[in-house]
DNA sequence: CCTATATATTCCTATTTTGGAATATAGTTC
DNA sequence: GAACTATATTCCAAAATAGGAATATATAGG
């Protein structure tokens, strides 16, 4: 129950939802996030510490960087059906529509100078 | 997205959970969950508006009653979704199975006196 | 109409959640 | 090791949420 409950509960913030829905559609590092979502750094650090700690999302230290993916489920079934959920749903959304179309200019190499 | 947030926050009460779970094991009034939750009848109340605002659960007046019924699902594609998971996830959580227990001497008839 | 009962609403308080500024940590480069 | 950068954590204020007491509403039965 507290799992499931925990899920719902990283689900139903709509940045937190916006991130999942990002990294379905691309690998991504926080200063991306920050950039894509237009918020503080540490909120983003903070939102995505939840959907980890929901098995919804991973992450990846690499060299200064944090790389995050989708979870691939194995850590929580209720997450691995949301995310097979999401992975349809939203997907017509204006507000995801418009970051996804900003993603090509937001790249690392360009924009991560907090 | 608004519409699936909504849902997702609905579900992230564990008392509008077993309310849920409550009403798709059995149809039920608010005094009924009210004993069975073991929470004030207000709480009960307010926690079936989200619910029913959510598109998951729907309420028939019938006399001085008002029973609660899982919803059908048309309201909203998310609720219907997870209602759905619903009907097998959490089959053996503890605390459900406590409360289902004790579902047949909770009759509105014997309990009902606020 | 009066009383009793089931539910909804209002009001208030305690707790949780969110967001950002400031700060700490970790890794990279020189 | 010093400087720089990406991320995490801490701390604080504002907003949202949950719960219950008191109250309002609606319906049934006399």
């Amino acid at each position: 129950m507290k799992e499931f409950v925990k899920v719902m509960k990283a689900l139903s913030d709509i940045n937190r939802v916006k991130i999942v829905k990002l990294l379905q559609h691309k690998m991504m590092c926080v200063c991306e996030l920050r950039t894509a979502l237009k918020v503080a750094q540490p909120t983003v650090s903070k939102h995505l510490k939840i959907l980890e700690n929901a098995g919804l999302v991973v992450s990846k230290k690499e060299g200064l960087w944090v790389n995050y993916y989708p979870a691939d489920g194995s850590a929580s079934p209720y997450a691995a059906s949301m995310l097979g959920n999401l992975r349809h749903w939203l997907d017509h959304d204006p507000e995801l529509k418009e970051i996804i179309e900003r993603l090509p200019g937001i790249r690392r190499d360009l924009i991560c100078n907090i």
